[in-house]
DNA sequence: TCTGGGGTCCTAGGACCC
DNA sequence: TCTGGGGTCCTAGGACCC
């Protein structure tokens, strides 16, 4: 057994108690989240989930649904979210340097050597956090991440707990874990769970219990750790530091459909831009790069879907010269007569700058010169706002740029955007 | 009318080399 | 008619996560 104490802490119904947050009438309303385009369902409050409303359910399918609840919808607002992410990380800093944050409402913390109880610790932790953020989050502890996770699991399906539990409080894990459905276990997935009902386990208590070499076979690596874990031997250590992303993308669904190798062009050229500051941020350079264009899934019209790749001449992040190539791209897949609904570019092979390795066939690369450009061009659409400035590729009409008609202010980011308290 | 986006990791299999 | 074997690298595809 392993003597490490795990906490996970997970932000609840993340996106919809931001929203909540600046607004505190919407603490007697039902609360849902779109996603981009506003087509899904995205996060929901309690109230939400128990009017039925599913996780990613078209947003047009909840019909009267919206003004018979008198349910207040909004449109995703990731700049919002992502600044209450970092102030919420910020306070769980504050409690252990020993952090990993997992995504972008949940991080994992080492609390081992503690000299307080661990869960009269979480309970400092949760209050911290919904004082100074107006977040409300629940704790899991376990001795490994995996069981961090059920014990998470269990805190907020049981509120009697008040937001936190331990997994060790329980003198039978194993009756524990046999209320649990295989399914909810963290690593399995739709597929899992119906290969493994179809060998006959149903609940976590049963999968722990199942042929480590069956498992390794027909899960992976990955599905023996999470067996593993389940019986205290720690497999997933703690990751301080996130790694570099190995993959960077830009997709997305139009607002409106595009027929034209025009506008086709302006939203690669967009994403383009999109992903290579993204490239800039990590200070990166990508080797490969693939182009997609489809149309959509659930259209009448004839379907198309393709995609094409290239290895650049020379790793880079200089968006110029990416706009060319995903131009190129294009021009290789696109067919005229389809209704385009999504595209998307993903570069890969990413190496840090100072390793990319110049091509001696292609003529000198005045790399300094470009960095430069790129680093004023960066600069500028930080302080005032993306697409402050851009390349002329990218369009400007923007005819298919996505719909958001129901997004809340910028309150933390945009001075703007403040939120205004009235005294009366 | 309207159905998300951005990642990770693992494995199998083909290409290629000696 | 007979038709090696092993290693490495790369990619596509499939699973997962939030």
């Amino acid at each position: 057994m392993s003597n490490h104490v795990f906490a996970l802490v997970d932000c609840n119904n993340f996106y919809a108690s931001c929203e909540r947050v600046f607004d505190p009438s919407l603490w007697s309303r039902p609360v849902i989240v779109l996603s981009n385009n506003d087509g899904c369902v995205i996060a929901r409050s309690n109230e939400a989930k128990a009017l039925g409303i599913k996780m990613g359910q078209p947003f047009f399918t909840l019909g009267h649904l919206v003004s018979i609840h008198n349910i207040a919808v909004f449109s995703s607002n990731f700049t919002l979210y992502g600044d209450m992410s970092r102030r919420v990380m910020d306070v769980l800093s504050m409690f252990t340097p020993d952090i990993e944050i997992y995504s972008v409402d949940e991080a994992f913390l080492a609390l081992d050597g503690l000299t307080d109880d661990p869960p009269a610790y979480a309970q400092r932790i949760r209050a911290t956090v919904y004082q100074w953020t107006g977040i409300p989050v629940g704790i899991g502890i376990g001795p490994t991440k995996t069981l961090a996770k059920v014990a998470n699991h269990i805190a907020k399906k049981n509120p009697e707990h008040g937001g936190v539990f331990d997994i060790n409080a329980h003198s039978d894990l194993d009756e524990l874990l046999d209320k649990l459905d295989v399914a909810d276990l963290w690593g399995v997935g739709p597929q899992y769970a119906r290969l493994l009902n179809r060998h006959g386990i149903y609940t976590v208590r049963q999968f722990k219990q199942a042929n480590d070499n069956w498992v390794q076979k027909h899960m992976t690596i990955c599905g023996l750790r999470a067996l593993l874990e389940l019986r205290g031997i720690s497999c997933m250590p703690l990751e301080a530091a996130p790694p570099p992303k190995k993959d960077i993308a830009c997709t997305r669904s139009f607002g409106a459909r595009i027929e034209t190798f025009q506008g086709l062009r302006e939203a690669i050229s967009t994403y383009v831009s999109r992903a290579a500051e993204k490239l800039r941020e990590q200070d990166s350079v990508a080797s490969y790069m693939q182009v997609f264009i489809r149309t959509s899934y659930f259209g009448e019209g004839p379907q198309y879907s393709n995609a094409a790749s290239l290895q650049l001449p020379v790793a880079t992040s200089y968006t110029p010269h990416l706009i060319h190539f995903g131009t190129r791209l294009l021009e290789r897949i696109y067919r005229p007569g389809y209704q385009y609904a999504k595209a998307g570019v993903i570069f890969s092979g990413i190496v840090p700058q100072e390793h990319a390795q110049l091509n001696l066939f292609v003529r000198p690369y005045p790399t300094r010169r470009y960095r430069h450009l790129m680093r004023i061009v960066d600069t500028i659409n930080q302080a005032w706002g993306r697409n402050t400035v851009q390349f002329a590729a990218a369009g400007i009409s923007k005819e298919w740029k996505m719909r958001q008609a129901r997004r809340s202010p910028r309150y933390t980011t945009r001075l703007a955007e403040l939120p205004i308290v009235k005294a009366h």
